[in-house]
DNA sequence: CAGTGGTCTAGACCACGGT
DNA sequence: CCGTGGTCTAGACCACTGT
């Protein structure tokens, strides 16, 4: 099996790494317990150098499904560490993985001159107008969540004639180049508003979770301002974390 | 300034990444825009070799700190990626950030075989036992959450006699060789119940947030099982994400 | 075109774990 | 002792960006 293809422009070490993932994803189909070989064994079997063999290990245990023992070998770590941490706002992607069917309602659009708060949190100046786009989120044709973007008009000129119903992460980055790369997200439960209730059809006073979150580009140009509120009887946030590597 | 001390049993990516995450710092606190010099320039400079430079600027990248860019070169993120993502469940640390000070209150601890769910969480057999260990977290001696630990007696046998007001983390890492991996966290908000009420000194039928964790080691083992309630009008749930860099 | 980061090689020495 | 992963070097060629 040559699972290195040479030809191919595709990395030597991505190559490796996807053929390992696939290995270890059979293996554990099968119940079958399968050990990493060693990195000279791999460098040796696919005709590669130890340096492109130890760029596809370091991806894997980014990625949490192995770790290395130094003196011992590298090992699959059985531990559930299935996906890596989405943003903390679940999407479209998220829900699908649920086995649910997404959709999306767009209750409002509209460009506005922002009240401070959000002109703050987007780093706008006077005069600065942003897009709102109000909508709600269902799964299986059941009301998860409301959310509130803004989205500086200057960055995404033509943002409301595009279709909101789809991935707005996605038509950022490719209509408009905007690389989503950090976010900072506050959490906190709090009592559903009236009109809040209505729209995700829950009885009053029912608790929910209330997220901000603020994201921007690298070079450090904020680009949306979230607000949501999220049904706590219907959506549980499911986290999988891995430690982080750092050296 | 010899940055690098080749004298030193401290591997030199390590010493270049921390003397540029300080420059990265400095220049920010000075309001100064900085740019980072191109590998080959900090090759020289150090006197090391490229791949070397290479492992440096990779943890930078991977911390969300600097990003590149193919034929342009490497820039420092503006974005506030402060921290790494932590534990969903926040700990002493965490309380450490924002300025609080941490504080433990055992309210008891006790060896009891578990009740079927937990005994499924940890993975455990007929006849095993834990120990359950009910702790009240404050800040500044205001309580924030109320915590449930339940950890297999095998794993970690004279628990109870160590002192628990500590990091719990840090004592599994120390004292039982138990590295934390992998958690898997379930997130929801739900109505206080009356006796929490009374514990964290809040009124009734306030919102909380509600956690269960699973943590296991990189072997697979599940090695605690955590339930916890947060007060929601003194503790937010604030997350930095990065983007997460596969290749 | 020159300079950048992306990939890759073929070596080398080390610290560590188990025999 | 040998085999493991951890660190490091001095090259090389490539694709991409800007001038």
């Amino acid at each position: 099996m040559p699972a290195i293809n040479k030809q191919s422009r595709i990395p030597y070490y991505f190559q490796l790494a996807d053929t390992l993932r696939q290995q270890i994803k059979d293996a554990a189909a099968r119940g079958r317990a399968m050990s990493v070989p060693s990195e000279n064994e791999l460098a040796d079997k696919h005709q590669i150098s130890r340096a492109t063999v130890r760029h596809a290990l370091d991806i894997l245990e980014r990625e949490g499904l192995i770790y290395k023992a130094r003196g011992k070998g590298t090992f699959i770590a059985k531990a559930r560490a299935k996906y890596e941490l989405t943003w903390l706002v679940p999407t479209t992607e998220d829900i699908l993985r649920r086995g649910w069917k997404p959709g999306t309602q767009t209750i409002s659009t509209q460009r506005i001159a922002p009240v401070p708060s959000i002109a703050t949190a987007l780093e706008l100046g006077n005069g600065d107008e942003v897009f709102e786009i109000h909508r709600l989120r269902t799964a299986d044709g059941e009301p998860i969540c409301l959310q509130w973007s803004y989205l500086p008009a200057q960055l995404c000129p033509d943002l409301l004639e595009q279709n909101l119903t789809a991935s707005l992460t996605q038509l950022l980055e490719e209509r408009y180049g905007l690389r989503l790369w950090t976010a900072r997200s506050i959490l906190r439960a709090r009592l559903v508003q009236p009109a809040e209730a209505k729209l995700l059809q829950i009885p009053r006073n029912s608790p929910v979770i209330y997220i901000e979150q603020n994201t921007f580009t690298p070079e450090g140009h904020a680009v949306e301002f979230l607000k949501s509120v999220w049904r706590s009887d219907r959506y549980d946030f499911v986290v999988n974390l891995s430690r982080s590597l750092t050296a």
